[in-house]
DNA sequence: ATGAAAGCGCTAACAT
DNA sequence: ATGTTAGCGCTTTCAT
């Protein structure tokens, strides 16, 4: 038998120091007021002078729950995220439960492997924008008792639950503000192709194109970016400046794309919005401090967070109707385009 | 008895699958090569048949040891912290480590708690930057078995490891360069003077009016926030202006907060640098392409949390030098000063 | 090479 | 009101 590596003070310990069996010291801990006062006093200061902290591990083996949630977003780095993800951990809060927060980063590897590691910790339940449409996988980890709510993707199936903004509204937003001022060579760099998001987006343009009678082929260059940042957005805005022919607008697919276009512009001297008009989408904080204040779509982000938490905690509580909330995207209007 | 509420399939379910003792299923796991290849095939057969997940909870109670490290950032809303949390992922993730990442948003209170769960879930590691210059709990929390490495700030222990950027260095260079362009009234819109690093980065600037021989308490005034966001930078720049004389330069204690300053001043038809000179500190990804390119002081920030969960790591295994690791800020003149 | 069984720290049913 | 004890799912020693 190995040494257990880390010997703390268990219950026992304090049983031992209170001169009362290891239940009382559990009911001191799980039913107070099973205890009679006197006794309980005496168990908590024990409790205090061995310095016990309950093995969370073995609780829960015990209980067969955790109380620790977790969300799987696909960059850590983009704000929109690290916002919504304040709205969930103060949903969670609220029922003592601790949140998990990862970070997919588009490898579809990386997410496995954390589902996996997620559900071998035993978390109550996960909230995930999915980096791809392959929802099996989050059917099986739901059947296998832990509730799933999408995060920023509306469920394909009655069986999730899921909390979204109308990303084709979104884009269909943009696009018509953009054709309304007099673009006809749009380009749209947007995420990639699986994520549902992004799909949605590029939908919406579509039918914006469409309502106004314009060829998308003849007007729409779209561009999948990989990493998806500043820098990646960068790369691509400098090689579509290389060609012949330049858009007169770019629509990114969030702000942080938005910014890393700012930034090749300026390099280049290209003046916003004159010689290239710019709209990003999510209006994160800095957004409207830019060089050229950005023309972007809002979204009730924190909301989004907070929401995906609650139904999770119901879900988690044996609520069986899976609901599919959906929120309403605006696009604010500045400087940009 | 209750019932477990989530019953998933062990390794009693997969032994009997593969009519094998749970003995021989756990070694598959653990100890492959001790299995008979024929068995082992077996087995894991089995496991894939049943579906099989280890219950980690179980598996780290028997081990007494977890592989989840976790972080506690003073606000998951800035992105230095959102870029230093990559660092230590990664690094985390060259140990099969996976990251808790927990913001303790000021809340003295909260960080006790989630100190407290974190101990409870029996966390192999905490990386922490501490919104108090206590370090009592975190040295007790060292002593029960877990090793703490303290994140953007230096220790003041010899028994603490530590990582952290010279921030006296970093408030000097930033005052240096606004004496040097001639600023005489200076606001410096600080943090909670409990955070090292603001405490810090004010000795600097006082150090730097000392070289000049100027009195601090005529050049320099100081103000505390309490959220050190860019909302919280707003309100207080809008009460200076209030004020009959308005200083002449702004520094801030992040670009976050330089991102509230620059907002205020705009709204305010106020010009940087002009009518008002605004430096930053951190150098965050947009910082260079706000309306005003930001002077700001950049900080190696992967590269702290990078080295961060590599201490971590090493006193995790064993290692008994507690390092104190002391990078270098430099100083990014752009536009805004 | 495999099986049997003890025990990690805790909770809860049952006994007192 | 308190004590006793089985067992959560797993690992590991020891025996076969």
């Amino acid at each position: 038998m190995s040494r257990p590596v880390r010997p703390r003070y268990g219950i026992r310990e304090v049983a031992a120091a209170a001169g009362v069996s290891v239940g009382t010291v559990s009911n001191v801990l799980n039913n107070p007021d099973l205890v009679a006062s006197e006794t309980r006093e005496r168990v908590e200061q024990a409790m205090r002078q061995v310095g016990f902290v309950r093995n969370g591990l073995a609780h829960q083996l015990r209980l067969g729950r955790s109380n620790t949630a977790a969300a799987m977003v696909l960059s850590i780095g983009n704000p929109f995220f690290t916002e919504a993800a304040r709205g969930i951990e103060d949903r969670l809060a609220q029922a003592d439960c601790m949140l998990i927060l990862c970070s997919t980063d588009k490898d579809s590897g990386r997410e496995a492997r954390q589902l996996r590691s997620l559900e071998e910790q035993g978390v109550r339940g996960l909230i995930i924008t999915p980096g791809h449409m392959q929802t099996e996988p989050l059917l099986a980890l739901q059947r296998r008792g832990i509730p799933v709510v999408l995060l920023d993707c509306p469920s394909p199936t009655p069986e999730l639950c899921s909390v979204s903004v109308d990303d084709v509204h979104g884009g269909e937003l943009v696009a018509t503000h953009l054709l309304s001022q007099g673009h006809r060579q749009i380009l749209f760099l947007n995420g990639c192709r699986e994520v549902y998001q992004c799909v949605a987006r590029s939908r919406g343009v579509h039918r914006a194109l469409q309502a106004e009678g314009l060829e998308p082929s003849r007007h729409l260059l779209e561009v999948s970016l990989t990493d998806v940042d500043d820098d990646d957005a960068e790369r691509a805005v400098e090689q579509i400046l290389g060609l012949p022919e330049w858009p007169t607008a770019i629509m990114c697919v969030n702000d942080v794309v938005a910014l890393g276009v700012l930034r090749c512009l300026r390099k280049r001297g290209i003046k916003v919005p004159d010689d290239i008009a710019v709209v990003g989408y999510d209006d994160v904080s800095f957004a409207a401090e830019l060089s050229t204040p950005l023309t972007t779509v809002r979204q009730p982000t924190y909301q989004l967070g907070y929401t995906a938490a609650a139904l999770l905690l119901a879900d988690a509580d044996g609520a069986t109707d899976h609901q599919r909330v959906v929120l309403q995207p605006e696009l604010v209007v500045r400087d940009s385009a």
